[in-house]
Parts: C-alpha cells; sequence; structure tokens
RNA sequence: GCGCCUGUAGCUCAGUUGGAUAGAGCAUCGGAUUUCUAAUCCGGCGGUCGGGAGUUCGAAUCUCCCCAGGCGCGCCA
C-alpha cells in the first residue's frame, strides 16, 4: 500500500518528466500544506525547477498540472501562489486507505524495499559508576532510533560500548585490596566502588601502586584480572536494572575491553598505510587536507609512553563492526562535546577504506536544570538515574491517587510506572536532540501539552469507550468519514508512515512525538465532537473502528519510543 | 586565538532542509459539562525570528560582518 506523498510524488515527478525532460527534471518535494485550508498536501518542487530553466514557475505548474494523473488520489490540484501546486484527498481514498490500516497490522507502514544494516552505538556507561542523566538521552535516543528503523524492516544491529578500561581501573584494583569495606559492598556495590575510587584518587601518594596494579591488570596478571572481571560483573547487574526499567535492550554490550587483542595491529596499520605517523613520541592522524580539520589537534592514537585510547579503540571497533556486520550505516549516539573527536575519527575512516559506511554522529545537548546550569542535585553531584527515575515514579504516584483512587493499590503503581518512565523519556525525545533542554518535572508530567501523560490519556478514553461498547466489531465495516473532525482525523493517522520514514531519515525521534502530539489533539477534538456509542449504526461501528485505529497508532507510535499504555489513568 | 553549536511570544520549545499570513504548550483572559475518563475541548492576548548587510520571485532557514551564551581544541573518555 503506497501512501498518498509518494502516489502524489511520483505523479508529479512523471509529469515533470514529460514537460520539461529528464535533463531538468527535479524532485516533487510534497510536503503536507502550510494551512489547510490550501489542502492537504503540496508540491514545492516546480518553482526549483523553474527556477533552474528561468521559466515563469505559475505557468510550468500549469504545465505539469495538464499532464498529472492523480485522479485516484486528489481531487483536481491548483496552482496557487508562487507556483505551489496544492492536492487535496479525496474522502473515498482517505477511507479506502484507513478501511487497508485497520486490516493492517502494521498500521499502513510499508516495509522498506531495500533493508539496510544499520549499527547504532548507544548507551556506553562507565563501569564502577553510577548511571547518571549525562546517559539518559544516549540510551532514550538510541533506543528509539532502534525500534523505529527496525519497525521500519532495517536490520539492527545495537551495541553498548560499554566503558569498561582505562586508568581508572587501576586505583580500583588498589583500593579493593586494600580499602574495601564488605559491608557497604553489600548494600550498594556501585556507590562502594565509586567511593574506593574516589579514595585512592585523592591521595598522591598511592598513586604508584595503583600505577602498579593496573600494568598488572593489562600484563593479564590472574588476579587483577579476575578483580576486574567482578567489577564488571557488578556493574553489569546493576545497569541491567536500570535497563528493565526502561525497557531497553541490546543486541551485543561489547565493551572497549573487547579490542584490546586489535589495537596494536591498529595502529601498525594505520602506520603502514601512512595515515598516521610519530609526532612529538606520540602516533598521530593529521588532516591536513581537510579544511575544517586541520587547525584542530591530530587523532592521537597511541601515546609516547605507548599506551592507547579511545581513538584507537574507536577505529578498532569501526573496523571489527564493518568486518562482522558489514553494515550500510553506523550511528553513535553521543553528547554534542564529541563532535571533533568523531569527525576526526570518521575522517580517519575514510582515508583508511576508499568506501565506508554512511557514518552518522547523532549527538544531542545537555540536560540543564530549571537555573539554566547543568542538572546536579543540591549537593552539586550529578544526578542519579535510578533516583532520577524513582522521583518520575513517585510523583506520577502522588497524581495516580489523587485522580483515581479508587484503583487497586497494583493498578496504581503500573499506572505511576508507565506514565512517569514515560514521561522522562517523552520529555527528552521531544525535544530537538541538537540542543540542551532544561529538565522540569512539572512541564514533563503536565496532563495537557505535548507529554506522555497526555498521549497515554488519550489511549485510555479509546479503552473506556471498548470496555463499554460491549459487542464486538467487525473489520468489514464501511468507514464514513462525514464530520469535520472524523475525516482531520482519519489524514492525519495517514500520515504515520511518511512520519517514520522522516524520523528514520534525519534521526529526530522530536518529528514522532509532534506527530503522536497532533494525533491525540486531533483525538480530542473528535471525541468532544463526535460520540461514538450513542451514535446510530453505521455511523457507531464506523467510529469505532476510527477509535480503534487511533488507539492503536498511538499504541504503536508510543511503543517505538520506549513508551508503555495503560488501560486506565 | 581557532573551531563547533545555540539565540524564535513573558517562560519552555517546534519549525521536514529556501516556500504561502512564523506555530505549539505553559502563564494570562474569556467560554463549554443532564454526553463515551474534565488528566478534556473551543476562543482571545502575545513576535522587528539576537542586530546589520547580501544572495532571489521568495530567507527563521543560505553567505558575510557584528553582539550574547554554551562547548571543544596532543598524549582523559
Amino acid at each position: 500500500m503506497s501512501s498518498a506523498p509518494d502516489i502524489i510524488a511520483d505523479a508529479v515527478e512523471q509529469a515533470l518528466l514529460s514537460t520539461v525532460g529528464p535533463e531538468h527534471a527535479g524532485p516533487a518535494l510534497i510536503r503536507p500544506c502550510a494551512d489547510p485550508k490550501f489542502g492537504d498536501y503540496q508540491a514545492n518542487g516546480i518553482m526549483a525547477v523553474a527556477k533552474r530553466l528561468k521559466q515563469n514557475p505559475r505557468a510550468l505548474a500549469d504545465k505539469v498540472i495538464a499532464q498529472l494523473q492523480v485522479s485516484e488520489v486528489s481531487e483536481p490540484p491548483t496552482v496557487a501562489g508562487a507556483g505551489f501546486i496544492n492536492f487535496r484527498l479525496k474522502p473515498a481514498f482517505v477511507t479506502d486507505q484507513i478501511a487497508a490500516a485497520v486490516k493492517d497490522d502494521r498500521l499502513g507502514v510499508p516495509v522498506v524495499a531495500k533493508p539496510k544494516t544499520v549499527v547504532i552505538d548507544f548507551s556506553s556507561p562507565n563501569v564502577a559508576k553510577p548511571m547518571h542523566v549525562g546517559h539518559i538521552r544516549s540510551t532514550i535516543i538510541g533506543d528509539c532510533l532502534a525500534r523505529v528503523m527496525r519497525f521500519l524492516g532495517h536490520r539492527v544491529v545495537t551495541d553498548n560500548h560499554l566503558g569498561d578500561w582505562g586508568t581508572q581501573f587501576g586505583m580500583l584494583l588498589l583500593g579493593w585490596k586494600r580499602f574495601r569495606n564488605d559491608d557497604a559492598l553489600k548494600q550498594d556495590p556501585i556507590a562502594e566502588l565509586e567511593r574506593l575510587y574516589k579514595y585512592v584518587n585523592e591521595r598522591d601518594e598511592l598513586r604508584d601502586e595503583a600505577k602498579a596494579e593496573l600494568v598488572k591488570l593489562q600484563r593479564g596478571d590472574a588476579e587483577n584480572t579476575a578483580i576486574w572481571k567482578c567489577f564488571i560483573d557488578l556493574s553489569m547487574q546493576e545497569f541491567e536494572k536500570t535497563y528493565g526499567r526502561l525497557g531497553v535492550s541490546f543486541d551485543h554490550i561489547f565493551g572497549e575491553s573487547f579490542y584490546n587483542p586489535m589495537l596494536k595491529d591498529t595502529v601498525e596499520e594505520l602506520k603502514r598505510l601512512g595515515i598516521a605517523r610519530q609526532s612529538e613520541g606520540a602516533i598521530c592522524v593529521f588532516f591536513e587536507d581537510n579544511p575544517e580539520l586541520k587547525t584542530a589537534a591530530p587523532l592521537i592514537i597511541q601515546k609516547a609512553d605507548g599506551a592507547f585510547l579511545y581513538g584507537t579503540t574507536d577505529m578498532a571497533t569501526l573496523k571489527y563492526r564493518i568486518d562482522q556486520w558489514h553494515p550500510d550505516e553506523i550511528v553513535y549516539v553521543t553528547d554534542a562535546r564529541q563532535q571533533l573527536h568523531f569527525k576526526q575519527v570518521f575522517a580517519t575512516v575514510r582515508k583508511w577504506w576508499k568506501q565506508t559506511p554512511d557514518l552518522r554522529h547523532v549527538y544531542f545537548g545537555s540536560i540543564l536544570g530549571e537555573d539554566g546550569r547543568p542538572l546536579k542535585t543540591r549537593e552539586g553531584a550529578p544526578v542519579k538515574l535510578n533516583a532520577l527515575l524513582d522521583e518520575a515514579e513517585e510523583r506520577a504516584m502522588a497524581v495516580v491517587t489523587e485522580k483515581n483512587p479508587g484503583l487497586s493499590l497494583d493498578t496504581q503503581k503500573e499506572i505511576a510506572r508507565a506514565v512517569g518512565i514515560g514521561a522522562v523519556k517523552y520529555a527528552d525525545l521531544s525535544q530537538n536532540r541538537t540542543t540542551d533542554y532544561v529538565f522540569s518535572w512539572s512541564k514533563m508530567l503536565a496532563m495537557t501539552g505535548n507529554t506522555a501523560p497526555y498521549m497515554q490519556y488519550a489511549y485510555v478514553r479509546v479503552q473506556s469507550i471498548f470496555r463499554k461498547a460491549g459487542a464486538a466489531k467487525t473489520d468489514s465495516t464501511p468507514i464514513t468519514l462525514e464530520h469535520a473532525a472524523e475525516l482531520d482525523l482519519a489524514k492525519h493517522i495517514l500520515r504515520f508512515p511518511e512520519t517514520l520514514q522522516a524520523v528514520a531519515e534525519d534521526d529526530k525521534p522530536n518529528w514522532l512525538t509532534s506527530y503522536l502530539y497532533d494525533l491525540s489533539n486531533k483525538f480530542s477534538t473528535f471525541y468532544e465532537n463526535c460520540p461514538v456509542l450513542q451514535s446510530e449504526e453505521p455511523t457507531r461501528s464506523s467510529r469505532l473502528l476510527l477509535c480503534r485505529l487511533t488507539a492503536d497508532v498511538i499504541k504503536r507510535g508510543v511503543n517505538l519510543l520506549g513508551i508503555d499504555v495503560i488501560e486506565q489513568m
């Protein structure tokens, strides 16, 4: 099943081709109309072609329309403004599409014609440290992109590039051996590991001993290796709890240490190929040929003392991923501060191989407190992710018990969990990821506006209708869209496929949240204006189907954000 | 010093890649409930898109110059 904009785009491009010929034709650039009074979709591409041909855009649009075959989908198209072509969907087309979507598990979203293999690298917490707000955006955005791309039919490989190696382990090993408190360890292993790290790190007199422990670990000493593995196990147990709460999972968790055996060869090969060279004792990659990178510092892949760095690991990781999975795309979800680093890494890869996957750094801004400063606790420490999720659930619980005290405690808890976690995720995903965002409990848990609870509430209202509807509804009921609110809602439902494609194309989850907000809004308008259960047949059954489809799209949409719906609130 | 990012309504933010009269939410003001969950809906108010110049049929969007803020720049990740 093709969506309306695809059908219109094909038709416009065909008409353009036969009007101006293949050498001048261009993309139709079909977009939703800026204002519904113009229609449903507009073609912006005619003006660009006219400009290149130095023709009058409106005249060209008229010629294109004369060739245009869209009567199946649209009312007769019209030329407007500077040379737009406007299309208004035929109600019959909308009802057919809705009827098809109702019968379709995928809600009318086609599987991509050419599936890509996409590696997504996200979350990447550090062993022996708690996950804090700094990890939340990577985890949530990466998970959302993976879900959307997977749903569209791409082969997605998610990989959690755990920070399980580095100089901090010397201090941890020493602390573990000499200053460990077993009771504290039992209580909260990560807090104890963090304490040990800080304790040793603050004492200069322990520095040499810590370094010696690190060297033993690096040389494969059995005892230190066993303790280090214990650090990883303890950390993973904690991380898994958090991932469980968030509903996030990974195909692979290859930590940085996984690549240790490959680092030496990676540096050797980059040297052999002339990509890296020695400078001031270190092995560096310079980018003299790259105007953007040539003035910056080089990418160092081996220190003067022989040690490797995270750039080295990144290069080895890339080689492994390419060899292992042959991806078409590799996506890194990290904060914006690493932009320079990834530009250097990507530039190095492009020197290394003639053909590389599409490498994308999907970066995001910081989370700020309401004072505009990076979010911290009152004591100035980073906010721990688990504590944040606890508070989200507590705040949601307070609302649930106030609004719906009659529900059982278990039900209230389940609602609080879905609403609280959902609110945190939604607040993050609904921002344009490239900018910093201000964290605000009251905004994310608000029942109105572009929030998770608003979406969940719209879903609940539909479910409530079904609880009262009684008799089962059939898919074969004819769809009738008479009220303006019905038609408006239906047309918006049909935009689900194009929305998901846009999200995957530009790695922008906030386009999906916007879509869902509009959908819930349009549903609420429909809900106010169009009685369902009290209507006469066949309107009643038709509206029930529209309700069910709306609920299915909301559920699917929020699930693609990694958020759960609930049956009542 | 060099580079990247950001600056849109009182506040928090969208703005699909150059398209039509710049949109939401919050706040504020007013209206709607014998009706399927009012955790709702409808309407009003509110803008020199940081400033200036340029590119063109058309600029919040592209270019240049300023101003302000954030971040990053050789052996941390």
